[in-house]
DNA sequence: CGGCACAATGCTCAATTTGAGCATAAGTGA
DNA sequence: TCACTTATGCTCAAATTGAGCATTGTGCCG
């Protein structure tokens, strides 16, 4: 028996010798009104007053899973019923994380939960807030967001001020990559990759650990500060619904349970914050044989009344990946 | 302040008041030969000897994140450079870890790793192994594992053993989404669902907490056993990397610098599972740009020799998502 | 040396799947 | 009734798949 394989096995029944502080996290989602939003709480902030920030908590031993452990407490904190919930990405940083105890590791484990209701905000000083105002430059919905102009303009001059010349091309093969800059194009599932990008090039407020610093007409370009690096937990929630969404039927997580194609389709646009072709979307829709008729139809809203539809379930037993194959409408623009 | 703001907020820089223990597992893939392999380590057995696991080791304060925690500590132990690292999941089970030390939770955050050379096994009782070897009817390479014709029979007995009639149709549901039975069809990437399915029906040794018992006949059906937990691990492992290997380059992680087109679709087949039509896989590969030529050709081989072909990095800047769209070739069989 | 077996490559072709529009239907409000 | 608005149906060309057939180089074996 070497070191080396003594090492390598590190005495399986014992606990590791470091104990680490295990939070949770949960970006909870849901989506009325044709807008995606996310449950958000007021953490109190640094020095000012208080922030945006996730609803988050400590693992308690009493739970025998992450997930229950997750589902329960937020359950009982926003009386939010949780229905789906994927467990996101466990975040460890030690130069991220607002707070590291001494010499501890202090980890949180993200969860993305679909919520179907809207409870009119819930309890305390929680609140549901359209997602795009802390990633602002995410939605295009209605044409390039005009804060990506200035963000441009930022990111190129940080990539020019790079001290080497191979640095200065590797940032650009970023800036390319993520922001589709210098011949790249815009790819909707890179959310967290546009974060950490701004994150690393000093645009993003939470990186001084000064997020009440933002000044206001900062806001509107690079987002509202949020507490800790929630912001990055709530791009890696982003960036996994787009991603998940096109081989998964989640988005019916978030619809109520009839609604129109027209609905369903500006759900789907707002999580992916582009805009479809409506009668390929419908198209897909139907083939695929996502939803059902029902024998209702829409009222009292302007224009030809609309068929409700239903989640097939079904569905998910027939075909081996379900959903919206997404391919934005490409409009001149 | 209601009482339920305040339990929200859970101050904030604050440690948790139950401290965890932390440990990382790896998941380290190469791919030579046409065969996909992992990593494995021999950990000491709950009675008779010890038994194939994956490298793991504790999270220490150390490291300023997980992920370099990680690579630290494996390059030390195995001196394998870890080239591709990716977060897989944090598993946090009470009743599934093999330990949990007291009230204390343990949590494994586990992560997948792929590599290029494959060294000689490395140090200590380090050794390559082909994946398959714990999950045999993952491979439909050479069609049908015979391995699943028992396996379904067992899975449809223990869907009729069911208490209630719903239950049964539940079960039945889940059979026909994961094992293709009952109607359903094959997904390559259900990986995970498959195990927890024959894991929930007793199938797996390790449920019963005695991985040593598995009786010889039963390896050859439902595989090698592994220690803790590591076969869930590894089954969320091979599941990533087949949904991954569609829609971005990560196959090249694995190759040498240089390789023909064949050697490409062998390594595709292999972490997949399923065979590939042959001119149609480079139709794709070429298409996309994914390859470039060389000047070399392969010798020494039997038939025509094939040229060698180099990854093309500069296509991770042009394509949104580069990869194989793996359309299993439908031979008769 | 001629022919064979064996891969690698090239190319074809029909069946589907996209991407974009045009056209029509069915309500509401003036 | 008309103007307007949204829902829905349908068409059509272009691009992508799924399957094979055909050809081209090499090593090997009489």
């Amino acid at each position: 028996m070497t070191t080396a394989e003594d090492r390598l096995r590190t005495e399986a029944g014992e606990a590791p010798s470091h104990p680490s502080a295990v939070g949770l996290v949960a970006v909870i989602v849901a989506a009325t009104d044709g807008e995606p939003r996310a449950l958000t709480v007021q953490v109190p902030g640094q020095a000012p007053g208080r922030q945006d920030g996730l609803p988050f908590g400590p693992l308690v031993p009493e739970h025998p899973t992450l997930e229950r452990g997750l589902r329960a407490w937020v359950e009982r904190q926003t009386h939010q019923r949780l229905g789906y919930v994927e467990q996101l990405y466990t975040f460890g940083d030690r130069d991220r994380q607002g707070d590291d105890s001494g010499g501890l590791h202090s980890l949180s484990v993200a969860y993305l939960a679909l919520v179907r209701e809207m409870r009119p905000a819930g309890i305390g000083d929680a609140s549901w807030r359209n997602w795009y105002r802390y990633l602002p430059w995410e939605d295009w919905r209605s044409g390039r967001p005009e804060a990506l102009a200035e963000i441009e303009a930022k990111l190129l001059a940080w990539a020019d001020e790079a001290s080497e010349p191979k640095l200065k091309r590797r940032r650009e093969d970023r800036l390319g990559l993520t922001f589709g800059l210098c011949g790249g194009a815009w790819n909707e599932e890179r959310v967290l990759e546009r974060y950490e990008l701004l994150f690393e090039a000093g645009l993003i407020p939470e990186a001084q650990g000064q997020p009440g610093e933002a000044r206001r007409s900062d806001i509107a370009v690079t987002g509202q500060p949020m507490a800790f690096d929630h912001r990055r937990v709530l791009a890696t929630a982003i960036g996994r619904m787009r991603g998940k969404i096109k081989y998964r039927p989640v988005v019916f997580e978030l619809m109520p349970p009839t609604f129109t194609l027209f609905q369903l389709q500006r759900t789907v646009e707002a999580l992916s914050g582009t805009e479809l072709h409506k009668q390929n979307f419908r198209r897909l829709v139907v083939q695929q044989g996502l939803v059902e008729e029902t024998n209702d139809v829409t009222s009292g809203t302007t224009g030809r009344p609309a068929r409700l539809v239903r989640f097939r379930r079904e569905v998910l037993l027939e075909r081996p990946a379900p959903g919206f194959r997404l391919n934005p409408s490409r409009r001149p623009a």
